[in-house]
DNA sequence: CTGTTAGCGCCTTCAG
DNA sequence: CTGAAGGCGCTAACAG
């Protein structure tokens, strides 16, 4: 007793109506004769019939109705970021409503990557491409489906979201500024796509691979050096983005003890310093000033509540879902914007400078 | 210029060999002598071929080498539940390591989850069933494909993994019996399908649909009565288990103002009795002691570090990929284990009763 | 090594 | 309303 799958055509013949008649049965039971449609589904029961396969009508339809979200990380480190989730509940929420399907796509190493974005089954990538995009965007190119890139402008074939990155650092470090800070550092998300971490040196920082990394870092640098703060005189220090971000958080208080505010590249890592700050004593904002990026709910939630540069997350998703689904692949640009919360004040009176 | 959708056959055409031949230049290419090999990587490159299609390969080979993980939640929910995130990662893990697709397929109502299901292009399912699961097991029957049920025990024709949920809970209430504790009161999942929340009495106790749910409060019920307490003397508030715990921890603590000791049914219901704590000025463990049930990755970084029934979660989704993947469906029993952190202590010496 | 051929399972004209 | 037939794109088996 093998594995006796049971077919359409079976169905059919047992039915005693031709094959068309039964995917009628199926797919329009309205056209189909009550009395012939309930013969039709007495045969595929007494059959043990699973109903009509999806590959064969994937592969007469052409189309998948479904996405696939292609992610350049595992899938545990994907899930354990809150931008991620944030950013998924918005294409969840499309394909949900679309009633589209939504398959991940991980390409934790290179090879892999090509091969699950060669082989998915769907109609359509979304791209996140906070770090290491433009490998993934050749790739899904050459798969000649449309795709859309998070944070990343691939060119004019494909569709992308990107946000004013370097405008809402700018405003992160005026405001420090504003608040009369003087002494800084900054916390960056990495820089280069080879896992180092720590101070960062000129010749790393005008070697940045990352479009984002490279915006905010330039958004930092023209609001600092509009105070005549010269960015190289700045510590800068780069760190993973994930639970490690807790080392980077220690690095950069270690490198930068006498700073009064800090530069967080994003919440995860803001909230990171946040806790090696309560660590050691130091409160925020009174003695430390900090300010982060993305405004994930966590931000809202923490304690002190994170002064942060807000993006629209979850409505990315949405967007970059709806792109695909509907087959429009065009430029989104979104706006970012300061939200002040309590983890920054005035400096110390004493180091003013 | 409409869509000149080019296929391996136009490839072949274009390059002079078989279509055979040009499918084994792109899947086998060593057997294929390089100077052909090249001339159909030409036509491709020439035609703007995107390289054989899926679907079609899909059909051929039958299988698909990808998963289905079945949420009978929003997937917006579903993200921010950090059960569901060390689950995935789990699930993840074991994609990534044998190159296999993973889809997800939310089934927020019921009709989508039917057509979700019906048309998922998976070589299997695993169904998270903490909450209706039985409705998803049928449906995953009738598509005739192995799956795996998560915290459930469908029957012998599927695989399924659960844990000593009745034994857990029985640890954690005789964890705060031995310790002294004698007013309990219970923050509960919810036990029944209506979205209801709030005080429970006996009757609805009795209908609790959920199995997870009826378990857990067994393992209440059976070490609190070996104590000499009655279940039904003790206070029971139901609660949902995402951002409304919040509410449910509220109303536990007014229903039980008295209570020195709440069983929570999960760890996300235990870490908002402890903020709710806070609120109130009760000090945990000092006046009240809080055990969770579930031990996410939060439950030991909260503080204080929260005392709770171990469950392996991410060796759960380890697993049950695996089942789907290599096809064998058993039943897999797993133990659970009492962390004992910091927020259980005795009661004050005032309340021992 | 290469070419030919036969489906994988389904849906959808088109003719009755 | 029903039946017959073609083909979606690909691969594997077989014959050269």
């Amino acid at each position: 007793m093998m594995k006796p799958v049971v077919r359409l055509a079976d169905v059919a013949r047992a039915a005693g109506v031709s094959q068309g008649t039964a995917s009628n049965a199926f797919n329009r039971p309205d056209i189909v004769r009550p009395e012939l449609r309930a013969k039709v589904e007495a045969a595929a029961l007494s059959l043990g019939y699973a109903g009509p396969d999806p590959k064969g009508r994937l592969l007469r339809a052409g189309k998948v109705h479904a996405l696939g979200v292609v992610v350049n990380n595992s899938l545990g480190y994907f899930f354990n970021d809150p931008f991620n989730r944030e950013f998924m509940r918005g294409v969840a929420a499309v394909c949900d409503a679309e009633g589209a399907g939504l398959s991940l796509i991980a390409s934790h190493d290179q090879k892999s990557a090509a091969w699950s974005i060669e082989s998915a089954v769907v109609d359509g990538f979304i791209l996140q491409c906070l770090e290491g995009g433009n490998r993934l965007v050749e790739l899904a190119r050459k798969r000649r489906l449309p795709f859309v890139a998070v944070d990343l402008y691939p060119g004019t074939d494909a569709g992308s979201i990107i946000v004013d990155e370097r405008g809402g650092a700018q405003a992160a470090a005026e405001h420090l500024l504003g608040l009369g800070h003087r002494r800084f550092a900054i916390l960056t998300l990495p820089l280069i796509d080879d896992g180092r971490t720590g101070p960062v040196d000129r010749s790393r920082r005008d070697a940045t691979q990352y479009n984002t990394t490279r915006e905010r870092l330039a958004g930092y640098a023209e609001a600092l050096s509009a105070a005549g703060i010269a960015i190289d005189s700045v510590p800068i220090v780069e760190s993973l983005n994930d639970r490690r971000a807790e080392e980077g958080a220690r690095m950069v208080l270690d490198a930068a003890p006498e700073a009064t505010a800090i530069l967080a590249m994003s919440d995860v890592l803001a909230l990171a310093v946040l806790a090696e700050a309560v660590r050691r004593g130091r409160r925020v904002p009174q003695h430390l000033s900090v300010v982060g990026f993305d405004d994930v709910p966590e931000a809202a939630a923490s304690r002190p509540a994170l002064t942060t540069v807000h993006q629209p997350i979850m409505e990315k998703g949405r967007i970059a879902a709806g792109m695909i689904l509907s087959g429009a692949t065009e430029r989104v640009a979104l706006r970012t914007a300061l939200a002040v919360r309590d983890s920054t004040a005035p400096p110390p009176e004493t180091l003013r400078r």
